[in-house]
Order: structure tokens, then sequence, then C-alpha cells
DNA sequence: TGTACATCAGTGAACGCGCGTTCACTGATGTAC
DNA sequence: TGTACATCAGTGAACGCGCGTTCACTGATGTAC
């Protein structure tokens, strides 16, 4: 009997419902006010329920906050995996691969700013993430990680100029779900990898946040840009039309 | 009559001593609780204030919040070019000045997270940054930008294998600000140096967030390699030992 | 140098608000015989 | 199929807390003559 099974009584069938209708609201009070100033209270009143009433679905307002986190990661790497199939069967290359899933990413986190900054922004104080988010958190990331290697076994990557000094600055895992330990000549390519991560996940974080107002004039030509120019880090073109 | 004469009373000294003081409690408030937890009442019971006499000082809470980053964006912006300063003196090449500048950059947000969130984390709900920060938030962007520039003009750089296709991406007044427009080849030299700050700063923003636990084993080493990754995409070679 | 007045710093009480969480309770729903 | 009991959902009041901001007030400090 798991939690998946199908609900049997009237009563099983009502908890599921308001379970999934408290985080919709959860989610959609999150987009409007951001992590911090979302409060149980304000969603059982939206749902014309008692504030006491949440607490037999959500112990406290940390594992509401949990799985809010781990659906927001979830719904990440579910559109850029599908990005990332749909390019797959267009026959585009790794680079075209690359380049739809990170304005996969850029689509999902301009229409879902707030829960795009409950993961990727500051901690929310007081909060400590569980373990059970672990997961979910790397799915983007292993996801390019795995498109990369493949990309480097199947020449076509360009391999570094210059090696890094001191490869293997990853723990064992990391490589392992990439798709095994990279070989000659790239060595160094999930450590390169990490940092093309960070740029897309960087870049949207100062987009959103502000951090290129008055900066940067085409938002979009821009991320293009600079998806690119990380792109070059690991020996990847991206086919941007000039 | 600047608000930065010398204060003449005794009752103008100690309204600048008091002034000081709200500030710097609210400082170490910040660095114990963060931006969102930042009360003013208990900046006023540390003080041993009635929480009313604060208002004599800073007209609200956001006014409060307004300085601190504008603190905390200066903060940073001089050890970055302090670290640029000494650099400089000893002869390093660009590659030495910029991992300088990066690693005192990195030293700054470790030794002040929780500034450090304040200013590139998630924006504080309810708050909107006044034109003041403006200025301050872009000191180390423009250190960037400028020591590049510079590089550019001495032959530093190597020139960037493949252009950007759309290049003037950014605002007339950052490649103003950034030493004039770049000369050929370096078209998109602006664009790229936005992409190292970026890299910079997300790099920062994924240790201090835990984006790399059970990613990275050594940070500090990690880092490093990532700047040089960055730094490639701007024609730069960074002095690391290998 | 001394006095009368204006300015300022700081107080303490209050307003009005919202929050997370607990608890004893009531009806309704499900289960075992 | 019917009854007795256990489980569950949801209520409403309460606890205890903290917050930003306002306001009338008191003494002390500074200023003009």
């Amino acid at each position: 009997m798991t939690s998946s099974a199908e609900p049997r009584t009237a009563q099983e069938r009502g908890r599921a419902e308001l379970t999934r209708a408290i985080l919709d609201t959860s989610r959609r009070q999150l987009a409007q006010v951001g992590a911090s100033a979302l409060s149980l209270r304000s969603v059982a009143r939206e749902l014309g329920l008692a504030s006491s009433a949440v607490y037999r679905y959500y112990p406290s307002r940390d594992e509401l906050l949990t799985v809010l986190i781990v659906e927001a990661y979830d719904a990440l790497g579910q559109a850029a995996e599908a990005a990332d199939a749909k390019a797959s069967t267009t026959g585009t290359g790794a680079g075209g691969r690359w380049l739809a899933v990170c304005r996969a990413v850029r689509a999902w986190a301009l229409a879902h700013p707030h829960e795009f900054a409950l993961v990727y922004g500051s901690p929310v104080p007081g909060y400590a993430a569980p373990p059970d988010t672990v997961a979910p958190a790397s799915r983007v990331g292993l996801l390019l990680a795995r498109l990369l290697t493949q990309a480097a076994a199947e020449g076509e990557l360009r391999p570094p100029s210059r090696p890094l000094p001191r490869p293997r600055l990853t723990t064992p895992d990391v490589a392992a779900d990439a798709g095994g330990p990279p070989v000659p000549p790239y060595e160094d390519l999930i450590e390169r990898a990490i940092v093309v991560w960070i740029a897309l996940i960087g870049t949207l974080t100062f987009e959103l946040f502000g951090h290129l107002n008055n900066v940067v004039t085409d938002y979009a030509a821009y991320f293009d840009a600079a998806m690119a120019v990380a792109a070059e880090g690991v020996g990847l073109e991206l086919p941007l039309s000039s």
C-alpha cells in the first residue's frame, strides 16, 4: 500500500483532492507574494478552511515549502527534458539540443519567476532543505551533463585548447550520473559542464533579479549570446542565426 | 552645508554617532538572520532605544535596507578594487589582476554571506530598489569591464575565434563607462565581459546557496577552475598553478 | 553674560495587523462482527 | 443487513509572538537678542 495507490473510499478521494488543492493554492500565492510571505493562514482562507485544518494535510509550513520546492525543480526539469526530446527528434546536433534546453529553462523561469527564486534565490530564512530535494534539484544539471558526455563520445565537441590545472574537482556521484567518467581529451568535461550550468542559471538570476537593468538592451538576444559564449567553454557551437 | 560637514554641536555629534550605530547594529543583525527577518524593533532593542526612536534617524525600514544595500555594494566594490590595485603593483598581467579580483570578491562573499545574499539573492519582497543603488551596484562589473578593455588595448587578450552573431546588446552607458566602445577584433568584448561577471557572481551564489553540495569537492579549487574557464571566453588566461 | 524661545532627541503607549501552531470538540465516514 | 465502535475531517477559540508605524509628551540642547 503506497501513497500512490488508488483511493478506495470517498474520504480518501476527498483527502487526495484537498491535498492537491492546498498545494495549488499555495503555488498560486507563492507566485504572487514570494516564498517568505507565503502563509498557511492565507492559503486556508482562500480555500474557505480553518487554518488549523491545513495541519491535517501538511504537518508544518516547512513541509509545505519542501513540496513546493520539489515540484518546482521537477517542473523545471520536465520542461528541460521535453525540450531536449523535441530537439532530438528534429535532428539538430548537440548544439541545437543545448540551445533548446537553455531556452526552455529560460521560458519556464520567466513564466514562474517566484518559483525560480524559490529554488535558485536566497535560501528561505529558517528553512533547511531536507534530503528529498536533492535528487529533483540536480535534474537539469544532469541533463546538461549527460548531453555533453554523449556529445563528447560522438565527436561533437571541440577539445579544450588548455586543460584545467586540477581536474576531478567533482564528487564521484556526479561523474557517474553524467554517464561515467569522461575520457581523454575531455578529462575536465564535468568541471566545465558545471560552469555552463552556472552560466545558465546565473544569467537567468541576473535577468529576473534586475541586475541587467540599464546594462542589456535585448534580454532574449543577450541570453542566446551568453549561452553561446558559455558553450564555447565546453567546445560546443550553438546554431545561432547571425 | 552638506550632510558630510563636520558636526559642530554636541547634538550633531550624537546624531552622527547614533546614525552609524543603528546602521552597524542593523548590519550585524542582518548577518545573523538575513534581510527579510531584519526588524527595526530588534535593532532598537539591541541599542536600548525605544523602537520609535529609530524613526528620528531612518524614516522607514525600507530606507534602512537601502543604506545597507548601498554599503554592501560599496564594501564589495572596494574589496575588489583594492585587490586589483595590489595585483597591479606586483606586475602581474591582466590575468593575474583578474584572478585577484575574483578571489577578493569570493573572500568578501564568504565573509559576508547575508550581505551578499542581500544584493545578489532574491529581491526582498515588497522592497523596490531606489535609484541610489544603481551606481554602487555596477562597481564590480565596471571594474571588470575596464580591466578587460584595457587588456584588449594592450594586446593581452586572445581575440575570440568566432564573433557573437549580434553584438551591441548593451546600453551605450555601459560601453562608455567601460572605457569607450571596444575596437576590432573585440567588438563583442562587453557582451563577453558580462558573461564572465555573471559566472563570477553565479559561481558564488551556487556555492553560498548550497547548489554545489554533493557536486564539487574542493570549493576554492573549483572556483579558480571556473574562473579560468570563464576567462577563456574573453581570451584571458589566468595564472593558475597546475 | 543672561534670558526667552524654538528646536530637537527620545519615551512609552497604542493601533492594527498577521503569523504558526495547539487543543478540545463535533459530526461524519468507515470497519468489524 | 444492522449495529457498536473506531477513525477521521474540519471547527473555532486561544496562545504567544512579533512586526512597522504613529502620536502626544518630556526634558535637554541650541540660538537670538
